[in-house]
DNA sequence: CTGCATGCAAAAACTTTGCACCGCC
DNA sequence: GGCGGTGCAAAGTTTTTGCATGCAG
């Protein structure tokens, strides 16, 4: 694959961002060092690095999706009053591959897993209330 | 809430449909019995069912968004190779919920787990080859 | 030079919404 | 009758794409 600096500058944004950003954030971010840059470039890019498992894209069943610079398996807490995404600190839950396995089949590859409920802030507003 | 025919028949439509159907699945089945119905409606009672708990919303994280007329916890089975969605046979994965609360500040309240891979068909295909 | 990646803008894909009308209660 | 649900179509949101140009190899 060829170089590109507007590529480059994507991964580098996301392997830094603890926030998950969507495509809107990652392009605003950008423009601030590369004013040229555009949104389909960047839709571009993210497509691309997500299929070769570089990033991680996450669906968050409303709202534009988010991506992810940690390729490895980790999750994703979805908080379902403000709609902040956040990582876990957890193991990964190999085991429920096989759990889905035995009585399927087909070949399972993997899961996707997230969590919902509420963030810590919004848990600590709740009981200032 | 008020009784309306089109609500009526999506639900119905959904309890017997084994296939996560997408809003557009949904409408043009619906549209041989009630020729008139519309997309918006068919959307607008696909949100409220959902927002109820009387349906499952389920991203598959390309296309469209499916529904699911099983309100009950379960998971899906999302094939990489031809995009079907199908229901696995495996036991609620409650232990997990506490698995990610473990080292989180916020309040967990539930999870979406869905598994990828290739499904029973494709895998045979690839055999055959 | 050659061809892949980009910028730009138009369009596609998916979903929501305003408004006038209809039908349940 | 009143009001919530509908049909229709327009608009909103998110993502993809065609095409001419630019830059890496």
């Amino acid at each position: 694959m060829k170089y590109s600096r507007q590529r480059e500058s994507i991964l580098q944004y996301l392997r830094s961002a603890t926030c998950h950003p969507t495509a809107e954030d990652i392009y605003h971010h950008i423009q601030t060092d590369n004013p040229n840059i555009s949104l389909g470039t960047v839709y571009r890019n993210l497509t691309l690095l997500s299929d070769l498992g570089q990033i991680q894209k996450i669906s968050t069943l409303d709202g534009p999706d988010r991506f992810d610079g940690n390729f490895l398996p980790h999750y994703h807490f979805v908080c379902r009053e403000c709609g902040k995404v956040q990582d876990l600190e957890m193991d990964a839950l190999d085991h429920i591959n096989l759990l889905a396995a035995h009585n399927f089949a087909g070949t399972i590859e993997g899961h996707v897993t997230h969590f919902f409920g509420k963030c810590p802030d919004c848990t600590m507003k709740d009981v200032i209330k």
